[in-house]
DNA sequence: GCAAAGTGTTCGCAATCGCAACCAACCGAA
DNA sequence: TTCGGTTGGTTGCGATTGCGAACACTTTGC
């Protein structure tokens, strides 16, 4: 039964659409998928693209089944929309990143949110941790690490960076004078051979230097969608790094200049898939 | 009964769900599996499910029966039932205390749970906040804090504490050399004349301490159940104390001698009307 | 006719949830 | 103490629902 019926071709274009689900949801505080399909007269699966557009643009979370509103003072569930966009990618990075951690190591995580996997792979190693010391400036890494048996977490302090749940500023310069670490692993918003690691906020990029000053290998861990791009902060040369922990789908160019550099390239998960045109997803550190 | 047909009234998604329990540990301080299973008309399991989830993001503690939220020091358990009574008290003392705090001051709060309510009867302040910095070292009162406008958050460094959540040690040692705060705000597990405000961590008297000795005023946030009690290490003397905020139930004797030797004790009105504002305002639904 | 955007359909897969069976902890009694 | 009984926890199985990706169809513009 094709036919869609009359199409009614000139009465709601997708962005209409989108914009007034955003609003049911916002009023509602939340919305099922069928029932937006049923309101709308589409299909389910236009439905959850509009929601992965809406997701994309911060205005609501999508869960199973439907989608929430997102309160404004709610960085927590700020937080986990960037937790779950390329959360595969993430997933199969934080299982490479930690599988290259040691006991009786110092490493260092940020505050991005493929950080905070490398973190939970930690938490679900089989064997149990001997002296692993875990700094951060990440308010959920540190929550959600803290309290595991064999794991010592530092946080640095500073100012409380609400987006991002995240700690800046240069209240803790002094930090890493006291504190060595073997390894850092960091996120980013961009990554280019030229301009390497790069944020959108030059606070986060002041911490995330002095991170990379004070360990004595740094690796990346950026999915695909960072490679190629450049965002406003620099805070760490290319090469400085001894490795980047990526997914199946970065650029097969930039892998091998980096490998004649002498830079680790771990590319971890699936083999991925054309990587082309990288789906353009506004950042998501 | 699986009951699945149909019913779902309200089609709570999963997230909303464990979102609510939190919510309902938080304020209860404890609940069963039993008792959740009835509230939301899921079976146990899904309680356990969900339970397990929220321990691994340190949301609430796991018992046998059901959870417990995570307190502060907590070395009896029987005490348990009186934390949750003096809930109310709490309340009552968190909204004195935050009355006395002004636009465009600075201010210390600890890392314990009165302090913690103190923070969140600043977050349910009618009129706007306008250059209020909150300094503290623990890790909930700055994510719940967070992102509130008008609000700055400072966030002291040093090693995490997974039991209260805060952060100790000499780490942050350098921080209040660059900050000044006029008042702070200190829970405390004991109070008494002769020893002052102490603690039974010697590692959390110590980051208060420095509090004490960067605050212009200081002020006890101490219960009635304090009043008396020694703990192991006293981090503030009680000539040191500009004020004292507690409940009702204080030892008159106590009262009149510290108001002798000039220090404001401020008892906060019974229960009652004083909580209206729930300080928790983020129901989703 | 071809290309692009939007939508619907199909199919394999993952998440959620409940049930039942088995295991661990606690409790009262002999 | 040892012994069952009770309660709660964990794991494996299955059913349902929803999701993601590929493909097909329609419309619009060139």
């Amino acid at each position: 039964m094709t036919a869609k019926a009359g199409n009614l071709p000139d009465s709601v274009f997708a962005r209409e659409r989108q914009q007034q689900i955003a609003r049911l949801v916002e009023e509602a505080g939340r919305a099922r998928v069928t029932e937006l399909a049923g309101t709308f007269g589409v299909s389910a699966v236009t439905i959850r693209k509009d929601l992965l557009v809406l997701e994309g643009r911060r205005l609501v979370i999508r869960t199973h089944g439907g989608a929430i509103a997102l309160g404004e003072s709610r960085p927590e569930l700020a937080f986990e929309i960037r937790e779950r966009l390329q959360r595969r990618e993430k997933v199969g990075i934080g299982a490479a990143a930690a599988a290259r951690v040691s006991d009786g190591e110092s490493i260092v995580l940020d505050a991005s949110t493929t950080a905070l996997y490398v973190a939970r792979h930690l938490k679900a190693r089989q064997a149990a941790w001997h002296g692993l010391t875990v700094v951060t400036n990440s308010i959920r890494l540190a929550s959600e690490l803290a309290g595991h048996p064999g794991i010592t977490v530092l946080m640095l302090g500073g100012r409380v960076r609400w987006e991002a749940l995240s700690v800046v500023g240069p209240l803790g310069d002094g930090f890493f004078r006291r504190v060595n670490v073997q390894k850092a692993f960091l996120g980013a918003a961009g990554f280019s051979i030229e301009a390497g690691l790069s944020d959108a906020m030059e606070e986060e990029a002041q911490i995330k230097r002095s991170m990379v000053n004070a360990a004595r290998e740094v690796y990346a861990v950026v999915d695909h969608t960072k490679w190629g791009r450049l965002a406003l902060a620099t805070f760490c040369r290319t090469d400085r790094l001894a490795g980047v922990f990526t997914d199946g789908g970065a650029p097969a160019a930039m892998v091998a200049a980096l490998r004649d550099a002498g830079i680790q390239v771990i590319e971890a998960g699936q083999p991925g898939a054309a990587d082309g045109a990288g789906p353009r997803g506004d950042g998501a550190s």
